[in-house]
RNA sequence: GGGGUCGUAGUUCAGUCGGUUAGAACGCUGGCCUGUCACGCCAGAGGUCGCGAGUUCGAGUCUCGUCGGCCCCGCCA
């Protein structure tokens, strides 16, 4: 039997009442955490979203109906109990809760839901499959460690946009029905009924809006925006996902820094009490490359790579010689640790995945080389290694094309082992990231980060010859081996503008046919901008110390894009397909 | 699109070399218990071994396919 609320009002919460509120009368509402019925005294933990508060049933001041009701109470019934805040007797009390000094002697029980045996109790720690969990997400969501994410995420909100208001900053919605974008991510679309056999898009990001908006004079916009995205998903992609999106005029990249320094620091100072230290280092991408093998360095491990191409030309060693007379390079990683052959082969295996065909290896006792490959290295690259190498240690090498950034996967795969335990946060900015790059695929130049960002001015000229030494002023902002956003100073002349839409193939037609609107802005005083895009469910995963970003997001999708809650995405009806007029094929 | 891994009771798992009646814990049901906090004790119910083929005298176990979860590559401006 359920009760309604009727005239009772909740007092306290579950996670407030101590020995400074003994005697008082309280009326607290919850879910049944835990029944312990010692056939006489029945115990029960009540819980909310603040703690939990054990309440004490007695024969002697419960009536006997309301003893029976209590009973049957089991797990995650939902109930509001009146009476006493006691002292619990000496012995009784439970150090290891909030509210452990206390409990509440119930003189009234009102049972205002059951709640049948569950698929799983939403305990401390997850006590079943994430499968099943996010079937009943809403159960999930009860357990308070993901409260406790979901709390945070909300502060970061609130830290966000005080901050950013702070700076000047306004916060302005974008349309959430776009024009679909040739380029980039695949699109969601959106059938339009009024305008049969036409489609909006959902919105990857507001990049373009947010630009206009800066062609309008608001000189600084923020938003935290939904970004939709129909790609395959992984452990820190989702198809939606929110962007803590900003832009701002007549202002250079160190500004944009600034303010998301800023920003971080007043997140991080009032929703974890940490101190971050700004500036962030810089440094860019080529530098980023060339000494850690990726453009999203975990800068918590403290081991660098080296560039042994021109040694290894001459080592006697013939798989490194030939490498390096096909063109590849050589590069290092030198761990102060003995890795055992295991541990070798799950590094090989993240080497290969970036294309490298085999890991070296060798031992190092500082003044020898030992196993692996240590009989096949010879001459000038034996001796760099030894210079290299400090003390005993492995000695890694990958060759070719991508020997970097399979150096750097197996640096960052060694992360777990190198990085000292406590270290956390250390962010930084990598710039000057490469504008073109070219799809072998497509056998065309794409844009890197997007086409609308301003290639460094001092390579303009080589820009049709050679795209790819163009740097731009791109940039990302990273933090222990995490993307955590992107952006860049802006294109805000049209002639440059068609200029980079032709070297990535667009035709002066074909522009003016899907950007014309932007064009057409840029020729009515556009002001020099740029912005950034920073990933805010990927900033709580790591605040939150979770390992994806589905731990992060109240209702996520599975990697197959599917959610087990609700079953969608589904069949739609035939009625309203013909009401589109969509046929499925 | 590709690779890896997992799928057995409501849940988390065990299940030997392919062998006859598939187990445990928690949960659930019934009973007992007036100071527990993972309460305790007694008894009981509960299985499409993800699904479909195949091999075999015999398949939870082997093979192939398929569906679903997770991780990775491609993809993600």
């Amino acid at each position: 039997m359920t009760e309604f609320l009727g005239d009772w009002k909740r007092t306290a919460t579950c996670g407030e009442l101590t020995a400074s509120g003994a005697g008082s009368s309280q009326t607290l509402m919850g879910w049944v955490k835990s029944i312990r019925d010692h056939g006489g005294v029945i115990f029960a933990d009540l819980r909310d979203r603040y703690g939990v508060t054990q309440v004490v049933f007695r024969p002697e001041t419960l009536p006997g109906d309301q003893m029976e009701q209590a009973r049957q109470l089991s797990f995650e019934y939902v109930v509001a109990v009146r009476g006493t805040v006691e002292l619990r007797p000496d012995g009784m009390r439970n150090p290891d809760m909030h509210t452990g000094e206390v409990e509440l002697l119930v003189a009234e029980l009102k049972m205002l839901n059951r709640a049948e045996p569950l698929p799983f109790l939403p305990a401390e720690e997850p006590s079943a499959s994430e499968e099943l969990r996010l079937k009943h997400r809403y159960l999930d969501l009860r357990r308070e460690a993901c409260q406790k994410v979901f709390a945070l995420r909300h502060g970061i909100y609130q830290s966000v946009r005080k901050c950013l208001s702070e700076e000047g900053f306004l916060e302005i919605e974008t349309p959430i029905l776009v024009r679909p974008t040739p380029e980039g991510a695949r699109d969601f679309l959106v059938p339009s009924r009024v305008h049969r056999g036409k489609f909006f898009a959902l919105p990857q990001s507001p990049q373009l809006y947010k630009q206009l908006l800066m062609v309008s004079g608001f000189d600084r916009y923020f938003q935290l925006a939904r970004c939709l995205r129909d790609e395959d998903l992984r452990a820190d992609r989702q198809p939606e996902h929110t962007q803590i999106d900003l832009e701002m005029s007549f202002c250079s990249e160190e500004d944009v820094f600034g303010v998301v320094e800023r920003t971080f620091s007043a997140v991080f100072e009032e929703n974890l009490g940490v101190r971050l230290p700004v500036p962030f280092p810089r440094l860019t991408y080529d530098e980023a490359m060339s000494r850690f093998g990726t453009d999203k360095p975990d800068l918590r491990i403290p081991v660098e790579l080296a560039d042994l191409t021109e040694a290894s030309s001459t080592s006697g060693f013939s798989l490194l010689e030939e490498a390096v007379k096909a063109g590849g390079r050589v590069a290092c990683l030198l761990v102060p640790l003995q890795l055992s052959r295991k541990d070798i082969g799950e590094l090989e295996t993240l080497a290969k995945a970036q294309g490298a065909t085999a890991l070296f290896w060798a031992r190092s006792s500082g003044t020898d080389l030992e196993g692996g490959v240590s009989k096949s290295v010879g001459g000038a690259l034996q001796k760099r290694l030894l210079e290299l190498s400090q003390g005993p240690g492995t000695v890694l090498l990958t060759a070719g094309a991508r020997a970097f950034e399979a150096a750097g996967a197996v640096r960052s795969g060694l992360g777990e082992k190198l990085r000292p335990g406590d270290s956390a946060f250390r962010f930084g900015w990598v710039k000057d990231f490469p504008v073109f790059s070219w799809s072998e695929e497509d056998s065309r130049w794409e844009p890197t980060h997007h086409m609308f960002s301003m290639p460094r001015e001092e390579h303009l000229e080589f820009m049709e010859e050679d795209p790819a030494r163009v740097r731009g002023r791109v940039y990302d902002l990273v933090c222990d081996g995490v993307e955590l956003g992107s952006g860049s100073m802006r294109i805000h002349s049209p002639e440059l503008q068609v200029r980079v839409m032709k070297v990535v193939g667009l035709s002066l037609e074909e522009a003016r046919r899907r950007f014309g609107f932007l064009l057409e802005a840029m020729r009515f005083g556009a002001p020099p901008h740029g912005g950034i895009a920073l990933g805010l469910d990927r900033i709580v995963m790591l605040m939150a110390g979770r390992d994806t970003i589905r731990d992060t997001i109240a209702f996520p999708k599975t990697t197959s894009a599917s959610s087990l809650m609700d079953g969608s995405p589904c069949q739609a009806d035939e009625k309203d397909l013909k009401e589109l007029g969509i046929k499925l094929v």
